[in-house]
RNA sequence: GGCCCCGUCGCCAAGUGGUAAGGCAGAGGUCUGCAACACCUUUAUCAGCAGUUCGAAUCUGCUCGGGGCCUCCA
């Protein structure tokens, strides 16, 4: 069976089958570039860089466009605070997205178009929603209007009535219901502006997706992501715009990811509960952030909290270890042409979880049982001299690797990432490297002597300030506990 | 007020009609000078109540609890 996807518009998980037979076309809402990102973006960029990654292991050739908003009202307002123009401040926390997201280890879109580049396209949107008499010129706006597109609504499944009820009309607009909104705003003194048939001024909001959507992806497309709080207004607004100016079916998949929430309240900046990613790099290594994103399915809630991320670190770090053990286990030996089937069965497990709507969390559970299955094998005895069992170790860690890499996970040499959270959780202990290192001196000094009451009190010493020591062959490591 | 979602082991979390995955933490065992790691074993009947069904965590109704959208928001 292949590919099943939830579709919002449905409500229902969906069979996958594309515009163009092996061909995706998708589209991801991307940021407002004024401040720096918190870990609900990390969430939702993370979510869509392991759909296009499955998209493109899958077998699809894939066009991912995820566009930056640059101008926008809290833009304008962030940078005249601060005193610089609207592009710069744009500039600045695009080029900080950047950063948080190289650092996230996500791969690059196909396209990542800003709004305004695309001021031409979105001027000659407006202009054929007007000429068809869906949208209107007023006092030097352009509005969109709502009752002339019989659809507005279908995605979100509200009401008109209902939603009149809550809706307003903000000083200096003229509308002609209070539903309509904003494709185009007459310029205001302090803001930028672009000239067009109504005047100077800027796009609206939405306006911006459904012109660079177009533009790169055609009037149609395959999938349109975000989060599940874009589905009101801003989906809903760029299904309207794009219908009412194409005539065609823009999105055939809509996908929303779930939030992150912080004591289970949604985190948002409007509430202040936010962690920016740059902070929670601090922490936490950006493998773990990932890890803890995606054990949990893509539209759950997930709670974000301390021992959250310090038990998906334990996590990962169980597939770090098992990989180096597996590493040093096979280190030297020939290889051989034994057929092994045991990477063969987790990866059809792997596929079929991740087939059925990008279910990460059943994927990395497979991936936990191959784990398993490893450790088991490398802790035979005289591992090293049964061919059979060496070829399935290999054939496991190769295929842990191969589907890790399509959810960006276990991409570090394992020794080394071992080592760097190691270091890092130190920083958070009252002791230091050298200092442990001379303590393990001392205790192989006294276990040479057979004086294990002297050694175990070096362990208990050190595992006080929260240090295990691990006994191995090729010597004594220590870990955090 | 309208619309919608959720409540599964101590914690995290899959499972949406066929008899409860996985991880973290815990217990017992093997290994170990003793430990740790690893491995083996072990821990839930699914918020509550009432229905539908041969059969329900999965469907329906009600109750309780939590959350979201309706204004910018991933």
């Amino acid at each position: 069976m292949g590919l099943r996807v939830y579709n919002t518009m449905s409500g229902k998980k969906e069979e996958f089958q594309p515009l163009v037979p092996g061909k995706v076309g998708m589209y991801v809402c991307g940021v407002t570039v004024y401040d720096y990102c918190h870990i609900g973006h990390a969430r939702a960029n993370i979510v869509f860089d392991i759909i296009f990654r499955y998209l493109q292991f899958a077998g699809y050739e894939t066009t991912y466009v995820r566009n930056y908003t640059d101008v926008d009202d809290k833009i304008i307002n962030r940078a005249n605070e601060r005193g610089i123009s609207s592009q710069e401040l744009a500039e600045e926390f695009i080029q900080a997205f950047d950063e948080d997201m190289d650092a996230l280890g996500l791969i690059k879109p196909t396209h990542e178009p800003r709004a305004t580049q695309y001021i031409q396209k979105i001027i000659e949107i407006n202009q054929k929603l007007i000429d068809k008499g869906i949208a209107y010129e007023s006092a030097g706006d352009v509005y969109y209007s709502v009752d002339k597109f019989p659809d507005y609504l279908k995605l979100s499944k509200r009401n008109m009535e209902e939603m009149q009820a809550g809706a307003r009309i903000a000083p200096g607009e003229q509308k002609r219901n209070p539903m309509d909104f904003a494709l185009w705003k007459a310029e205001k003194p302090g803001e930028p502006s672009w000239e067009s048939p109504w005047g100077a001024g800027r796009p609206g909001w939405h306006i911006e997706c459904s012109a660079m959507s177009s533009s790169l992806l055609g009037d149609s497309f395959d999938i349109h992501g975000g989060g599940r709080d874009l589905i009101f207004p801003h989906h809903e607004n760029e299904i309207a715009q794009s219908e009412g100016a194409s005539g065609k079916q823009f999105v055939k998949y809509w996908l929303h990811n779930g939030f992150v929430n912080v004591d289970q309240e949604k985190m948002s900046k409007s509430l202040g509960n936010f962690f920016t990613i740059r902070d929670i790099l601090k922490t936490y290594d950006a493998e773990v952030i990932r890890f803890f994103i995606l054990s949990a399915h893509y539209r759950s809630p997930i709670d974000f909290s301390d021992q959250n991320l310090a038990e998906a670190q334990s996590g990962l770090r169980r597939f770090y270890e098992a990989l180096e053990s597996a590493e040093i286990a096979t280190e030297g030996l020939d290889q051989t042409d034994i057929a092994s089937e045991e990477g063969a069965k987790v990866a059809e497990k792997f596929r079929e979880a991740m087939d059925d709507d990008f279910n990460t969390a059943l994927a990395i559970a497979h991936l936990f049982d191959g784990v398993r299955a490893m450790n088991r094998l490398v802790a035979t005895k005289k591992f090293r001299k049964k061919p059979e069992l060496v070829a399935q170790v290999r054939d496991l860690h190769t295929t842990i690797l191969r589907m890790g890499e399509v959810i960006g996970l276990y991409r570090s040499q394992p020794t080394e990432w071992l080592e760097k959270v190691k270091l890092a959780g130190l920083t958070a202990l009252e002791i230091t490297q050298e200092e442990i290192a001379e303590l393990i001196k001392q205790r192989l000094q006294a276990r040479a002597e057979k004086d294990f009451s002297r050694s175990d009190e070096i362990r208990g010493e050190l595992e006080a300030k929260g240090i295990l020591l691990l006994d191995t062959r090729e010597g004594t490591n220590w870990r955090l506990k």
